[in-house]
DNA sequence: TGTACATCAGTGAACGCGCGTTCACTGATGTAC
DNA sequence: TGTACATCAGTGAACGCGCGTTCACTGATGTAC
């Protein structure tokens, strides 16, 4: 027989193990309700072991903001690379990006999807004015970094119905926001789903001309 | 001297207090996050008061989701029949109705806004299956109640692009609740308006011809 | 190549605090006769 | 109109439990000489 040699891999990755099973917790059920308790038995680590990796619990909440705000900014850097590739037309980007966003949500498996920064929003006396201001520059850089792509089609398309860029930017966060909630809320992912395609209509119809 | 004979006011109302200042709370915090403790001082009444009026914490937020349906149904009650008086057109009804929200949500003192179901959707996971189900039923009714305006509006004109009358209804919930986390994680409670107010643009764009 | 020490990535047990809930009790009001 | 009892709308103190956090310790790995 051999040596049975405890495992011991090399889990530098236990970082990275804690935020991603507190990150499913907390949007399931809210950040006060999801204990360390759990989060370490998820990891597979000692509630103390925890501690080892985050000062306390808000530093934890603290690093999965920040963790979505940059995984949001590269999934999005993405779509719109790829949509600039697939065309030059910005509304045809724009429509190429809905779709890929449409696509992203139909793909999550199990249709689970839920977004931390919402969490957070519905829970903001008990986050740190740090974690506030961090959620507020991740919902301005959504703005910003679409309020540009909408001036430009507004300028080849005169829309039907007058809107503003910044409108049509906070429009796509909000129907993903919205639709999460109620997807979740009626038990159907899909609705979030046809949000994002009906959102996308909406857009083909303020701008494009038959 | 007269006699300063405790005030013991006819508070029947002890009831509506606790949900009232429960509602703001939880709205603000979580229901987790809400201890009976501080509802209890905002009903100026005792930690034990509190379950004299609930069996339990639990009971509590199955009222709140209750009350809020009921009053949403009267709010929107009151709007669709006022619309229906100042217009026989569906679409024009529409976009009435849907001035009203904004103008609803603009008035709102302090700007401060949230929704109770969507802070029950984003902690599903602590509430029983009875509270999920109403707050299912909550989202189904909404759709409902819009869904055969819609489609009478797609009957009388033709949608520039096709849509679900559905998805239309859904989108006028989504817009609220994702407007909602906007305004509330930019700080800023006008976002909420004008986002109900882009969204009628849309929705002429959508259906309504030069 | 061997030894001494330092650092890393945790563990297990204990801590105090706040929470939801219970319980015996109370003082004001309502009702029967 | 007065008295006895019932009900209403709570109070104050106590309960046990679970939580976030701390602390002394540990065994494996890395580094200096």
């Amino acid at each position: 027989m051999t040596l049975i040699h405890r495992e011991r891999p090399a889990r530098t990755d236990t970082r990275e193990r804690i935020l991603a099973v507190a990150h499913d917790a907390i949007v399931a059920k809210g950040f006060d309700a999801t204990s360390v308790e759990e989060i370490a038995a998820g990891a597979e680590i000692s509630r103390a072991g925890f501690f080892y990796h985050f000062p306390d619990k808000n530093a934890l909440a603290r690093a999965l903001i920040e963790r979505q705000i940059i995984e949001e900014a590269a999934m999005l850097g993405g779509f719109i690379a790829r949509a600039s590739e697939l065309s030059d037309d910005p509304l045809q980007q724009m429509l190429i990006i809905m779709r890929f966003m449409a696509e992203g949500y139909a793909e999550v498996p199990g249709g689970y999807v839920g977004c931390i920064l919402a969490s957070a929003t519905y829970q903001d006396r008990l986050f740190d004015s740090e974690v506030k201001a961090a959620n507020r520059r991740a919902h301005l850089a959504w703005r910003e970094r679409f309020r540009g792509h909408f001036e430009r089609i507004a300028l080849a398309y005169p829309p039907r119905e007058p809107v503003d860029a910044g409108d049509m930017a906070d429009m796509l966060s909000a129907v993903i926001e919205g639709g999460m909630i109620l997807a979740r809320g009626m038990g159907d992912p899909q609705v979030l789903v046809r949000q994002v395609l009906q959102a996308r209509q909406m857009v083909k119809a303020v701008y494009q001309r038959a």
